[in-house]
Formats: structure tokens, C-alpha cells, sequence
RNA sequence: GCGCGGUUAGCUCAGCGGUAGAGCGCUUGCUUCACACGCAAGAAGUCGCAGGUUCAAACCCUGCACCGCGCACCA
């Protein structure tokens, strides 16, 4: 057993017993050791952004997981923490792109074409794409690095065309001409989970347009949209609305574009049960191309649709020579510009609505039409049955009704995306003219559901590759939506389709940890991917974590600089500090504040841990000797209760994901238990010169700290290792349970009814050392209300009320620290002026020659007085009434009977002490 | 509009039917031979508001207010 240095440094100890673990493949997992009694355990990692880097939110994430990982394996489990990175189409392209275009490489990614501009993201995943995992590694993340996996792997690519294809031919995937969200800045469609609506304070614009078969008569339109006038192909009223419902026949003057003639600016005017008479002035323009709810109106009615925008949300010519080439927010003033020309704006009003923006651009989506593959989710039902019948549980458990409210409001999902970076759709399209040449070209091996005719009239053929006659069928150059490949991970990841041992041993996974605001995208479609492919729920429980908010409760982001790098918290505290200042302030269902000082504690605590140990190590002797009950003290014993309720106490709170009770219990009792108040009482006996006590004490200090850094090893899994070592603990345990490592050691068992037997550990012993710590901080207060310096030694008088074993009235006096700790017998008095404090052992005096200040001394009683009738009101009151004695339960009844009588007793005394003062 | 959280000490949060708790911050004393990233003592709260249930409410119920989030939306 070597030295432990003075003061912890983290660094290098992390970074030495990471190595250590990865050496011996700590965190490898072996799906042929798993038996009954060797449970399998398995975490999927949500995999982050492979062009990401750490933030605090995966530092909590991620240090759950590892809790959960570290503390499974420690209870005996066959581990999987499977690990690994999402590609993340549109973020990853964009990163991309916008880089190239600042090196001045491109203006726009189709200078390099696609299979260039591939190779560059290829080449940037490859440069950057390891850094959040070498992150996770300092974090202390124990992931089977073995098994990591990327989303776009050669193996993840195959399952996921695999399942498209499945999907396909199964009809659950259909393609169709349909409104969608258009992301005008990355240039492609999006689902709707990732359109966010935001309120916006806009202007609303009222403007005429005159009715043509009657001159001079006007219909006034209220509109947000002006820029899409030219876009409108027909009006609308309610067609029970008074005021118009005769109009509907007749047509309007559409106002632009204009130098369109008047003859083809005439929209029908018609009637259409979505309009709200109350709403504006009751008239709508309809403009089928850029509206979801208009494109329906015109679909009723057979509008024309008229699309005035480019993909780039510019206005194309359609929209008028005036507007043409403009982008739409400036388009819109023009338009307006327009409208007051013609005199026919009628006035602007300030207008506050909410208007959808692309989640990840951060720019209003404009809804287009366009061909788009769609998927109608599979396994719905199954899916809804297993959260709402408690197999599968949420933790919190609110989570559920969200996840309920969206599973039963299922709208089909628009996976593709016309982007490069991602899956390509397996679709090839018939080039040619004669279909059934083309299906025999196919070959007789295709199946008939592999090859489809589509609405728009094409053949296509679905399949994992290409047809053999390449010439003839061109694929689809859109790629699929990110989370049509992540919704698979569980199982990808493992292997499937192929049966293999990993995906037998280790599927379903048990716990997965995630963010809530990705229940829709990833949870629910997780879901449904696994009861479709693997005929089971992909997960037994899902744990939300809440969100990181800086101190003022706003989101970290990048734009408001205010997310702390993970890294520069770990270099300056220690990734343990880190840890544990996290999950001791992240409750369950909480979003959590973030504040540095959180990180501080978490550094505090690891230096009182390394301390207790050094101070432990200071003391020599045999490391973890035999207890022996002849010699326990009243204060082992308590110590020994206390750890018995941590153990219980922190295995209940992580078998219910509460990891923020479970550090506090930690903290509490390691922090104020063990050490203020057991080792500072344990001074008494090792400066006793009693040798069996002695060892008697470092024995039970060992198996302490034996216990409490298992305990701690999933929250802290560096400084627990370090010490574990460092103590010695490792000398005589089988190498595979703790002999190596401290990390395979076994998870802590509360002590249990034969422990308590033969070390006689009793619950009186818990009161009774209770009671003493009681007499120390009264004598403390009376220190401190006298103003002797905590350093000062002084002589305390005690005169307990019964007997008191002399080694207990030696651990009063070192924890007083007082000079003496006289113990009289009943018949002393103290000299007049004493100033005494009355404990439940008995009374404490503070002899304090040639200082007595009576008066002080009278005053200091007083206030004790005063607070104790306060307090004898409050419980008399409740005892005085009738309706408490005879309707409250005996035992509550009894309690306070118990505490009036107490407070009684201690008034009596305390005027008793008061009274001797003048006499 | 519907739904879900939250409102407890200056700050961040526990407690969720029977004597109001922690950490930080603050005040005071202490370089006491593990630790000043520490030790000791302390000040500090009509538990958002109003009703109700109960012998008893911070805790259960009903309304309201304010903060946050989600879903759906009327141009």
C-alpha cells in the first residue's frame, strides 16, 4: 500500500485507470457468459451527431447510462452499453457545405456534384467524427467501444434498405404529389416533428378585390400572405354567411400580378364550410401551391394550383414580373407596394400568429407541393398496448400520455429528403416506354410487390439493388430521412436480421435514456420499428431525462454562448466532480439549471473522499481486519446502522431511477455521518492507546470505506477506483470481483438480521449515540454563545442524569475539544452564574472562572424559555381539543402526549438552572 | 383552445397528511496534528392566491393567478 499523494489530482488519474479498463476489456460484453444467473443488462446509446461535440446535456444523459452500466455490472450482470454515432442528413450536409463555401471551395454543392461533394462529407466524418466519442471516453463513459456503430455503416445501410423495401413491398410506403413542409434554406422537405411553431407579431392586410360581373362592388380579403396574392386561384366565403353567400358563383378580380391581363385575373368566388365568418372579414383567398389548408379548398373545388415560388423561397415568374426573383419576405412588401398603388389596400393592422419554422434552419417553412415518399407507421397497435399496459415503463410516467396523444393522432411520415448525405432511397424509375419489357428485363426472381406503378404514372422497382439493366432505370436521388435509419438502432446495431448471439443475448435492451423532446422522432418510431422486425418491444424502460437551461432557465445554445464546454469543466474539477455535480442537481422530470457551482460541490466532495481515505491511511494498521463485537463502541454501532440505511436507501433510489436522492443520500451520509460526526468521534479511541480498540476502529473504518466506495463507484468511477487501490482493498478479493478492478467488485447488500445479531447492533444504539452528539453541539452553542474560540480548549463540567461509560465521556470531550470533561455525580452544583445547557443525557456546564456574567447568562436562558413555550403552546393546543384526542390515531395522540411532557420536563429544568443563578 | 409541468429560506431545489429540509450564498469564530475545495455555530420561510375535505393540509380536492413546455390552430 503505497502513500496517497496530499491532494487529489484527477487528471491523470482518470486517464491512467480509463487505459487500465479498456487494457482489460472491462467493457466488452460477452453474450455466451449470459445464464440465468448471469441476467443480460443492455443500453443503446442515443448516438449523437457523429459531427458533434460534447454538450452538458449528453453529459448528463451519458452519465446516467453509465450509472446504470457500472452499477448492473457490479450486481452481477452481463453488460451491453452499445455505442456509436447518427450520420444527421441535414445538420451534417449544411456543416459541410457552409465550411466548403467559407474555404472558398464551392458557392453551391453543385460545383462539386454529387459523388464529389459525398466524398468531402466523408472526409470531414472521418476527420471529425471521433471527437465526441473521445469525449464520451473522459466523461468515463464504460461503452463496448468494440461494437460501436455509425449509422451509415455498409451493415446499418443493408438493414436499413432492408427495411424499405420490406416496407415497400408490404404497401406501407407509397409515394404521392402531397403538401409538405419545404425547408427554403436546405432545400428539401421535412416531417412534421421537425417544424416548430413559433408566434410572430406580423401585419394583417386588408385588401379589395372587385366582383366582375359587378362593377364597382368590392369584396375585402384579409391576408398575412400578400406576396401570395398572385398564387390565389379562387375566393372563398362561408356559404352560409349572409353578406356573401350570393356571391358564390360569381367571380373576382385577382389584383396581381399586375400586368397580368384583367380576363386572366378572374378567380371564382365559392363557398367552403372551412371559412369562419367570424374570423377577419370572413373572405378567403385561396392559393392552393402554398397553403395545406387551401391546397384542400382547391382540391374540393378543382382550383388550379399555381405555384409562384422556386425551391430557394424566391417568387418565380409566375408571380409577376413586379415580384419575380425577390425572395418571399421581400416580395411581400412589394406586394403590399402593389396593392397601395392600385388602391386597394384597405388598411394594415398589426397581427400576432404563430407561423411553422424549420427546426433546424431556423426559418419559416413554406408548404409546397411536391413528390414525396410517404410511410404509414407499422405495428401501431402493439405499440400503443405495451406503454398504456405498463410493459413497457416511462419514467416519468407523465411521458406516457404524450406518447399516447401522438401514437393515436399518427399521420403518415414524409421520410424523403432532397438531400446527398444519408441513405439513398433503393427506388429505380423506368427510363423507357414499354413497361412490360421492363418488368421482364427484371427478371423472373423479383417479386411482383417489388415492382409498383406509381400515381404520377411511372414504374418503379424497389429493392436492395440495382436492376441489372442499368441503363433503363435511373434511382431516386433522394435520401432518406436520418430517423428512418435511427428508429432501427436497437437492433441494427445488434446485428439483425441476422440471428446472432449479440442480438439473442442482449435484445430487447433494458433501460434506454433519452431526452423527452425526441419521444416523437426517435422513442415512438423505435417502437414500432421493434415490435415490426423483431416481434418485441425494443426496450423495457425509457428514462427522460430534463433538460440543461443556463442559471436564467433559457435552453443552451449555440447562438447564446451559453453552454459551457463539457471538457473545460473536466479539466478544471475532474470528470467525477463533473458527474456528481450534475446528477445531484438533475431530479427526475426536472429540467435542470446549470451553474457551475454545481460542478464545485461535485470537486469538494471528491477532495472529502480522498481525505477520509488519506486520514484513514495516516492511521496504518491492517488494512480491513476482523470486527469484533466485544469491542464495538456505541459510536461503530451507529456508524454500522448508518451505512446499513445508505446501502438501502441508495439501491432503492436507482432501482427507481431517483439518481438525484441517491447522490444526496451518498453525500449526506458519507459528508456528515461518517465523517463529521464518526470519524471525528473514532479520534477518541485511536489516541486511546487501547490497541484492541484501536484496530477495533480502523476495522470498522475499513469496512466503511470498503462499502461506501462501491456505492459511490457508479456516480464517481475514477476516485472510487483510485482509492480502492490506494486503500488496499483489492488485496484479498478474487480477481474478477474486485481483485482487479474495483468496478467488477460487487454492488453492496444491506447487512441484514444476522449481521445485526452478531455485531448486536440495535436500534437503541442509534439513539443513544444520537443523544450524545445532542450533548456535543449543546455544549458547542455554549462555546459559541460565550465566545470561545472553536480552537480554545477549556474545561466542561458533566453531570449525566444516569451513568455513562467512560470511553463515551472521552468522545464528548475531543468532539467539545475542551481541555476536561469532568463527570460529577448528581449532588454537584455548579458555582452560581455556571452557564449550563440541558441535554438528554444531562446537564452540560461551561465552568468560566472569573468570567461569569449572570446576566448574560440569564438573558441566554431566557431566550431558551421563550422558544420552548412556544413551542409547548403549539402542542397543547392540538391537545386541548377534543376533536384531535378522539380523532386523530392513538399513536399520534400518544407522540404528542410524549413531546409535551418532554418540553415540560425541560422547562422545569431550565427554570430550575435559571433560578440557581440569583440564589 | 386542449394538455402537461412548476410556484417552499437571497439563489437552485428536496419534502407531498401529523414538531419546515439540503447545497450554495450570507453572518460570526477558527490555519484544532485528513480536508480552508475545510471545521464549528448562526440568521433567514404567514410553503403563489382563494375556497373546500380532514381531528390535522406545504402535502388531498376545486377554482384563480403567474412562469415554462407540448399539441392543435383562423386566412
Amino acid at each position: 500500500m503505497s502513500e496517497l499523494p496530499k491532494t487529489y489530482e484527477p487528471q491523470a488519474i482518470e486517464e491512467t485507470w480509463y487505459a487500465r479498463w479498456l487494457a482489460d476489456d472491462c467493457f466488452t460484453a460477452h453474450p455466451e457468459r449470459v445464464s440465468p444467473q448471469r441476467p443480460a443488462y443492455s443500453i443503446v446509446i442515443p448516438p449523437p451527431n457523429v459531427t458533434g461535440v460534447l454538450t452538458l446535456g449528453h453529459v448528463l444523459n451519458n452519465t446516467i447510462q453509465d450509472i446504470l452500466a457500472r452499477r448492473a455490472r457490479m450486481l452481477g450482470k452481463e453488460v451491453l452499453w452499445l455505442p456509436g454515432t447518427d450520420h444527421a442528413g441535414i445538420a451534417t450536409q449544411t456543416v459541410v457545405e457552409r465550411t466548403l463555401k467559407k474555404q472558398g471551395v464551392i458557392k453551391h454543392r453543385d460545383d462539386l456534384g454529387r459523388e464529389a461533394f459525398l466524398e468531402k462529407v466523408w472526409e470531414w466524418k472521418e476527420k471529425h467524427g471521433g471527437i465526441i466519442i473521445q469525449q464520451l471516453k473522459k466523461l468515463g463513459a464504460s461503452c463496448d467501444w468494440s461494437r460501436e456503430r455509425f449509422t451509415m455503416d455498409p451493415e446499418y445501410s443493408a438493414c436499413v434498405q432492408a427495411v424499405f423495401v420490406d416496407l415497400f413491398q408490404k404497401g406501407a410506403i407509397y409515394r404521392g404529389k402531397r403538401m409538405v413542409n419545404w425547408c427554403p434554406v436546405s432545400r428539401t422537405a421535412l416531417s412534421d416533428e421537425e417544424v416548430v411553431m413559433k408566434s410572430q407579431s406580423g401585419t394583417l392586410y386588408h385588401f379589395r378585390v372587385e366582383i366582375a360581373e359587378r362593377p364597382g362592388t368590392f369584396l375585402t380579403i384579409a391576408t398575412t400572405r400578400p406576396e401570395t396574392i398572385s398564387g390565389d386561384t379562387g375566393i372563398a366565403v362561408n356559404p352560409e354567411d349572409p353578406r356573401y353567400k350570393e356571391l358564390i358563383g360569381l367571380h373576382a378580380v385577382r389584383p396581381l400580378p399586375v400586368e397580368m391581363p384583367r380576363a386572366q385575373r378572374l378567380i371564382p368566388i365559392l363557398g367552403d364550410a372551412h371559412v369562419e365568418s367570424s374570423f377577419g372579414t370572413g373572405v378567403l383567398k385561396v392559393t392552393p401551391a402554398h397553403d395545406k389548408a387551401d391546397f384542400e379548398i382547391g382540391h374540393r373545388h378543382q382550383l388550379p394550383v399555381l405555384d409562384i415560388m422556386n425551391p430557394d423561397g424566391s417568387m418565380n415568374a409566375a408571380a409577376g414580373e413586379r415580384l419575380a426573383g425577390l425572395d418571399r419576405f421581400e416580395a411581400r412588401k412589394v406586394a403590399v407596394e402593389c396593392l397601395r398603388e392600385l388602391e386597394a389596400l384597405e388598411k394594415e393592422e398589426p397581427y400576432q400568429n404563430n407561423v411553422g419554422y424549420s427546426e433546424r434552419a431556423d426559418v419559416p417553412v413554406e408548404p409546397r407541393l411536391s413528390q414525396q415518399w410517404f410511410l404509414r407507421y407499422p405495428s401501431q397497435e402493439a405499440s400503443r398496448e405495451v406503454v398504456s399496459s405498463g410493459k413497457m415503463h416511462f419514467y416519468p410516467e407523465r411521458w406516457s400520455k404524450v406518447y399516447e396523444h401522438w401514437m393515436g393522432n399518427l399521420q403518415d411520415w414524409c421520410i424523403s429528403r432532397q438531400l446527398w448525405w444519408g441513405h439513398r432511397i433503393p427506388v429505380w424509375y423506368y427510363r423507357g416506354t414499354d413497361a412490360a419489357a421492363a418488368r421482364a428485363g427484371l427478371g423472373e426472381s423479383v417479386p411482383e410487390n417489388c415492382v409498383r406503378t406509381l400515381e404520377d404514372g411511372s414504374l418503379a422497382y424497389c429493392g436492395t439493388a440495382a436492376p441489372a439493366d442499368t441503363a433503363l432505370w435511373q434511382q431516386d436521388s433522394d435520401v432518406l430521412d436520418t430517423w428512418f435509419s435511427s428508429w432501427l438502432w436497437p437492433f441494427a446495431t445488434m446485428g439483425w436480421p441476422e440471428k446472432n448471439p449479440t442480438l439473442q443475448a442482449f435484445y430487447p435492451t433494458t433501460d434506454l435514456v433519452t431526452g423527452p423532446d425526441i419521444i416523437f422522432f426517435w422513442v415512438a418510431r423505435m417502437i414500432m420499428a421493434g415490435f415490426e422486425y423483431c416481434d418485441a418491444l425494443p426496450f423495457k424502460n425509457v428514462y427522460f431525462t430534463g433538460i440543461i437551461r443556463d442559471k436564467q432557465g433559457r435552453k443552451m445554445s449555440k447562438s447564446l454562448g451559453n453552454s459551457p464546454d463539457p471538457l473545460d469543466l473536466i479539466a478544471k474539477f475532474g470528470a467525477d466532480a463533473l458527474r456528481f455535480g450534475v446528477m445531484r442537481s438533475a431530479p427526475i422530470g426536472q429540467d435542470v439549471l446549470f451553474d457551475e457551482k454545481n460542478v464545485e460541490l461535485g470537486r469538494n466532495f471528491c477532495t472529502k473522499l480522498w481525505n477520509a481515505a488519506r486520514f484513514r491511511q495516516m492511521q496504518g494498521g491492517a488494512t480491513e481486519g476482523e470486527i469484533r463485537s466485544e469491542w464495538l463502541s456505541t459510536d461503530d454501532k451507529w456508524i454500522l446502522l448508518r451505512l446499513d440505511a445508505a446501502i438501502t436507501e441508495v439501491s432503492a433510489a436507482l432501482d427507481e431511477y431517483r439518481f438525484s436522492d441517491a447522490a444526496q443520500t451518498l453525500y449526506r451520509f458519507f459528508w456528515n455521518e461518517y465523517c463529521d460526526w464518526y470519524v471525528e468521534a473514532s479520534k477518541a479511541a485511536l489516541n486511546s492507546g487501547d490497541l484492541n480498540r484501536r484496530d477495533n476502529t480502523l476495522a470498522v473504518m475499513d469496512f466503511v470505506l470498503a462499502h461506501s466506495l462501491r456505492l459511490f463507484h457508479p456516480f464517481l468511477p475514477f476516485i472510487t477506483e483510485e482509492l480502492w487501490h490506494g486503500l488496499g482493498f483489492n488485496a484479498d478479493l478474487p480477481e474478477s470481483l474486485g481483485g482487479r478492478f474495483l468496478m467488477q467488485a460487487l454492488w453492496p447488500k444491506p447487512l441484514g438480521a444476522d449481521f445485526h445479531a452478531h455485531y448486536g447492533l440495535l436500534p437503541e444504539d442509534e439513539a443513544y449515540a444520537n443523544a450524545r452528539f445532542e450533548v456535543v453541539s449543546a455544549g458547542r452553542v455554549l462555546r459559541r454563545d460565550f465566545n470561545i474560540a472553536s480552537n480554545k480548549r477549556v474545561p466542561f463540567v458533566f453531570q449525566p442524569a444516569s451513568p455513562i461509560a467512560p470511553h463515551d465521556v472521552e468522545v464528548i470531550r475531543i468532539l467539545l475539544n475542551a481541555e476536561t470533561l469532568e463527570n460529577v455525580g448528581t449532588e454537584w452544583a455548579p458555582p452560581k452564574g455556571t452557564p449550563t445547557a440541558l441535554t438528554p443525557l444531562g446537564k452540560l456546564f461551561l465552568p468560566l472562572t472569573g468570567l461569569v456574567d449572570v446576566e448574560a447568562e440569564r438573558e441566554r436562558l431566557g431566550k431558551e424559555i421563550t422558544k420552548i413555550e412556544q413551542e409547548l403552546v403549539k402542542v397543547r393546543a392540538k391537545l386541548s381539543s377534543d376533536t384531535f384526542v378522539s380523532g386523530a390515531p392513538a399513536a399520534v395522540v400518544e407522540e404528542h402526549r410524549k413531546r409535551e411532557t418532554d418540553w415540560e420536563a425541560k422547562l422545569v429544568e431550565i427554570r430550575r438552572v435559571t433560578d440557581a443563578l440569583s440564589s
